[in-house]
DNA sequence: CTCAAGTGGAACACATTCGTTCCAAAAGCG
DNA sequence: CGCTTTTGGAACGAATGTGTTCCACTTGAG
């Protein structure tokens, strides 16, 4: 109580041992979004007692994760420059960007719970700057005119899914899979005469 | 015992509830793949007892849903036709008979543990129809050399899994979330001479 | 070193789900 | 109509996960 510590996350000690906890969260989450608390707890290589230490709840685990994936995604948003240059293009940086989130990416898919929360109902600075490329896009006869905005976002998530899982099953080196995507998805949003 | 019933199915009274319950299972695991058994057998009107009189266990009930998950994908392929007219068109096909199974389709990406079993090892007639659709095309000139075989298919269901999505969040048509499928999909494969 | 902070394990009550059994009521069929 | 099949509900034991408390142990900072 005496020092508020780094940054308002408390002692080095606990900022570390909260990390653990969250990063083996994500990876043994993303395999089963059923996984018990026993589990996670073995994965971080902690007690169980201590994940409920700085986790009181299931659910305020659950909800942690969910910030935290908000906030990487904005981060690889802002990182991705969707201002900047061709649409095509920061498109692609965007699709790169969030493509490093790994296993946080599978989470988002497997777990609908995880993106239960008053943070993903407003319309973050992400999803904005997002969709403001794509119209951007639009209306610069980048992108294919008959791309409604809303299915080039579900096209990008999806593409990005099926990228990490490609990367994932097959003998496929990840830069690969990631390749094809990118390629994918340029050539599916490209404004061409194609009927 | 006297009757072996219609078609090695038992009498048409419990064809009709078993059926009731697998579409029901569909319908609750799809959307929540943890759901009790309570919940299925309360959406598909019918008392507990009376589930686990068809599914001994719940692993029971989940093996029939891989099986006829299977089943549809293969009834599918047939009907799309893969060996007929252009590979690009033909691929079409198979997306707008694979899209026509609905939640079972969300089913299956949102329930790995559907695809466990040996019957989803081994590979089937639809799978190597698939997979030959794929070379023809990429030998034909059809479809981008660069799409590794693996790919094209990830892509495929990537696609209609958006499609999917894309249709039941916006106020869209789900005809014209296909048709966005289809487009993408089109766009994505066709072999061009895009960079 | 010394003390406070942080930890892990054991034990507990509690809730939920599952799988089972039994029986009376309902529904299908001849 | 009667008989068989099928059903739904109640009740039970077992298993699993959860959330809590308590205490002895380790760790790290001063």
């Amino acid at each position: 109580m005496v020092d508020a510590g780094k940054a308002l996350g408390g002692s080095t000690t606990r900022a570390r041992t909260r990390r653990a906890i969250l990063d083996a969260a994500v990876t043994v989450l993303s395999n089963d979004a059923a996984a018990s608390l026993h589990d996670i707890a073995a994965a971080a290589g902690v007690g169980r007692t201590t994940v409920h230490r700085y986790f009181p709840e299931r659910s305020d685990l659950v909800r942690a994760l969910g910030h935290e994936a908000l906030e990487k995604i904005g981060a690889a948003t802002v990182r991705a420059r969707l201002d900047e240059g061709p649409a095509l293009q920061a498109l692609q940086r965007l699709c790169q960007e969030l493509f490093e989130l790994g296993d946080l990416l599978m989470l988002i898919f497997s777990d609908p719970q995880l993106m239960t929360g008053e943070e993903w109902e407003v319309t973050s600075d992400a999803d904005r700057a997002l969709t403001r490329l794509i119209e951007r896009g639009r209306e610069g006869g980048e992108i294919d005119a008959a791309m409604d905005p809303d299915w080039v976002q579900h096209l990008l998530w999806a593409l990005l899914y099926a990228a990490w899982m490609h990367g994932k099953a097959e003998c496929v080196g990840k830069y690969d899979s990631l390749n094809l995507c990118l390629r994918s998805l340029r050539k599916a949003l490209a404004a061409g005469k194609a009927a």
